[in-house]
DNA sequence: AGGACCGTTGCGCCT
DNA sequence: CAGGCGCAACGGTCC
């Protein structure tokens, strides 16, 4: 969420309008990154905000503090000579709460309007919730209730993604979310504000109006979401705001992984596991605060002064007006939207994921009760035909990704259970704390590479001749095979290739926005490697839209590892589309429950109905070529063709290009291993 | 250096 | 019937 390409014309304002001048050391823990945005030494010296000054002013006065401080909360220590992180710290003051009074008394006690700028010299934080959707073990939340006497605005940044797409399913499940985080925060004293824009415009707006001197924020894995961050720093830094970032999202500091393996991230899951054994082990998650300091200002005052400060005369444009405008949706309240609001149409029938911190830790609880089933978990035994995922699986995989579950809180949980039973536990890579490891393997792949998700630019992604790969600009300009794979794809896509188990599943990812492991495997291999020989890149863009749990890191490895593009090579293995489901599901209740018109089709013909004979297909009131369609591929026929082509592929052995300096010498490096591989780019990958 | 061994999750055929 | 084995043979890692 929040994701979305920086906008120029927003940052020339920025550089006439907002201060330019010293930044503060900023308290940063996230990770050793130094590529501090260009932007920050050239900004204009006009310093013609008093607001502003006054914020450096204060800032200033807090750095003695701040270099007082040293890393307790849950930052690992850098280990790269550049690291800058030093987290912020605590000197153990319980953070300030409200004295238990009405809220809605204090508001009204405290209109009319507050003054037209917040008074000065008022520490005051914004906590910008993004993906720690959560009260427990929130570590940028706790950051800032750490600092006595600090006002507090809990805020959430919402609107329609523009890099991801985003179906409506996982929309509405953040939504739910943000909810739920907004209920916690009521329920103790606080209150959510939810603002509507893209977030760098936001923020641009509301911290010099709200004179906000430190902004805390969680910060996140995905190379494009880091690029934002640091802009949003920069931002920070020249309006004079203290910026703390913790890493809360994932177990271990991802950064000094990828820096102890020699600056790679790891490619075997065995190579990463040695890697963070040299670590410390996650640390435990902290308790939820029981208090929040209670607001200062009504919603609609908070409007007022972002109204207020950008109607200056000094700073108003038709472009700001605008965006002020739609900060705090309708009423200016600062209320959480509908997801009809950002041109979704709800769904005709809701997912059985519902989104939100208690219900994420309601699961937890309850897959743990049974502690036999945690214990032996081992996820290539779990079954991929459940039509309620509870019963083998957790399903808390898209309350990972949202932070309603913190990764420590899963972590420890199920730890402490395998320990009570060490003998009897499985273990990684097949056991339930495994499956949050490979969440932190294929995050440190991602962490390490922007071009993750790509074929072309992808260093460690194969290059093969993938079908329905590069779209054709114009539809004069397809070729009959592009026709096709299209229409392959599409059936793909909408679940009509005539095999019941491939297109139940995707059925599934429509309706539910979720399928089990085996089954991504499954319709993975199908549209790849195994049947339509399509590129894994079109899969990938469908599972982005339609999976609740989507994660960008572990969406493309695991589309690499299936496609046998990275990770996994031995392609000849491949998932049979009509027998692999039988094994967990013999009588077809999965096909049954996903596609209606094969309900009545005998156990015999559930897998492969168009060998039914007419006789039955009637008796069953499923034709098939006109109540279900005929298979859109033999897959003998289709099996020989893909392994013809990756034979070619793995025999050709060129791997991707990254236009990045940094991972051009792993290629380069790569290629010069490979003595038969084309070398023409190695000048280009060596000029640095 | 180069050979041995391993790799979360296959299939199909044999006993 | 469950379990073993051949399939045809990859890259990463270790020794």
């Amino acid at each position: 969420m929040n994701l979305t390409d920086f906008d120029d014309e927003v940052d020339e304002l920025l550089f006439q309008q907002l201060l330019g001048g010293d930044t503060t050391a900023t308290a940063t823990a996230a990770s050793d990154r130094d590529d501090r945005d260009d932007r920050d030494g050239d900004s204009l010296a006009a310093l013609d905000d008093d607001i502003a000054a006054t914020h450096a002013a204060i800032a200033a006065a807090l750095q003695a503090e701040e270099d007082e401080r040293h890393a307790e909360l849950h930052m690992p220590l850098p280990t790269s000579p550049h690291a800058a992180a030093v987290a912020a710290a605590p000197t153990a003051t319980a953070p300030t709460t409200a004295t238990g009074d009405d809220i809605e008394l204090h508001h009204e006690l405290k209109a009319p309007a507050p003054p037209r700028a917040p008074p000065a010299r008022v520490m005051r934080a914004l906590v910008w919730f993004r993906r720690d959707l959560r009260v427990h073990d929130n570590l940028a939340l706790l950051a800032a209730l750490r600092r006595p006497g600090m006002a507090v605005v809990p805020l959430y940044i919402v609107h329609r993604p523009k890099i991801m797409l985003c179906g409506v399913n996982r929309f509405q499940f953040l939504i739910e979310s943000v909810s739920g985080l907004s209920e916690a925060l009521a329920a103790r004293d606080a209150r959510l504000l939810v603002a509507r824009g893209d977030a760098e415009d936001v923020l641009a707006r509301v911290l010099p109006a709200w004179g906000i001197t430190h902004l805390f924020f969680d910060g996140v894995t995905e190379p494009f979401a880091i690029a934002r961050d640091d802009r949003v720093r920069a931002l920070a830094e020249r309006l004079g705001v203290v910026v703390e970032t913790t890493s809360g999202c994932t177990l271990y500091d991802l950064q000094a992984v990828i820096a102890r393996n020699h600056g790679r991230a790891p490619k075997t899951y065995t190579s990463f596991l040695k890697a963070i054994a040299t670590f410390p082990p996650p640390p435990r998650p902290l308790d939820a605060p029981e208090r929040l300091p209670a607001p200062e200002w009504l919603p609609s005052e908070l409007f007022q002064q972002v109204r207020d400060y950008w109607s200056d005369p000094a700073r108003a444009t038709a472009d700001v007006a605008a965006q002020v405008e739609g900060l705090a949706g309708p009423e200016q309240q600062f209320t959480l939207p509908e997801v009809t609001e950002f041109g979704f149409e709800p769904a005709e029938h809701h997912s059985f994921i519902y989104g939100g911190e208690s219900i994420a830790l309601g699961i937890l609880n309850e897959y743990c009760k049974n502690e036999g089933r945690v214990i032996k978990f081992e996820k290539p035994k779990t079954s991929p035909a459940e039509t309620r995922p509870s019963a083998s699986t957790t399903s808390l995989s898209p309350y990972l990704y949202f932070g309603c579950l913190s990764p420590r809180t899963f972590y420890h949980r199920v730890r402490e259970i395998q320990e009570r039973h060490k003998k009897a536990s499985s273990a990684p890579p097949v056991s339930l704390d495994g499956q949050l490891l490979w969440r932190e393997f294929f995050h440190c792949s991602g962490r390490a590479n922007p071009y993750f998700d790509k074929m072309e630019e992808n260093p460690v992604c194969l290059q093969i001749d993938w079908r329905w790969h590069a779209v054709p600009a114009s539809e004069d300009a397809l070729s009959d095979d592009e026709r096709l794979a299209r229409a392959q794809f599409e059936a793909w896509k909408e679940g009509q290739t005539g095999y019941p188990w491939i297109d139940a599943i995707m059925l599934q990812l429509k309706q539910e926005g979720w399928m089990h492991h085996l089954a991504r495997h499954s319709v993975a291999c199908f549209l790849t490697r195994g049947d339509l020989y399509i590129s894994w890149v079109r899969g990938l863009e469908v599972f982005q839209e339609r999976l609740i749990d989507h994660d960008w890191c572990i969406n493309a490895g695991n589309w690499l590892w299936l496609s046998s593009s990275a990770f996994f090579s031995a392609y000849f293995r491949v998932y049979s589309p009509s027998t692999f489901g039988k094994k967990w599901d013999p009588e077809g209740k999965f096909i049954r429950k996903y596609l209606p018109q094969l309900r009545k089709m005998p156990v015999k013909y559930i897998y492969e109905p168009w060998k039914a004979p007419m006789t039955v297909q009637r008796a069953a009131g499923c034709l098939i070529g006109k109540d279900y369609p005929f298979p859109i591929v033999d897959h003998k026929i289709a099996l020989k063709r893909c392994m013809a082509g990756m034979k070619a592929s793995y025999a050709q052995r060129v791997y991707g290009t990254s236009p990045l300096e940094h991972i051009g010498r792993t290629v380069h490096a790569k290629r010069h291993r490979d003595s038969d591989s084309d070398t023409s780019d190695d000048a280009h990958d060596g000029q640095y």
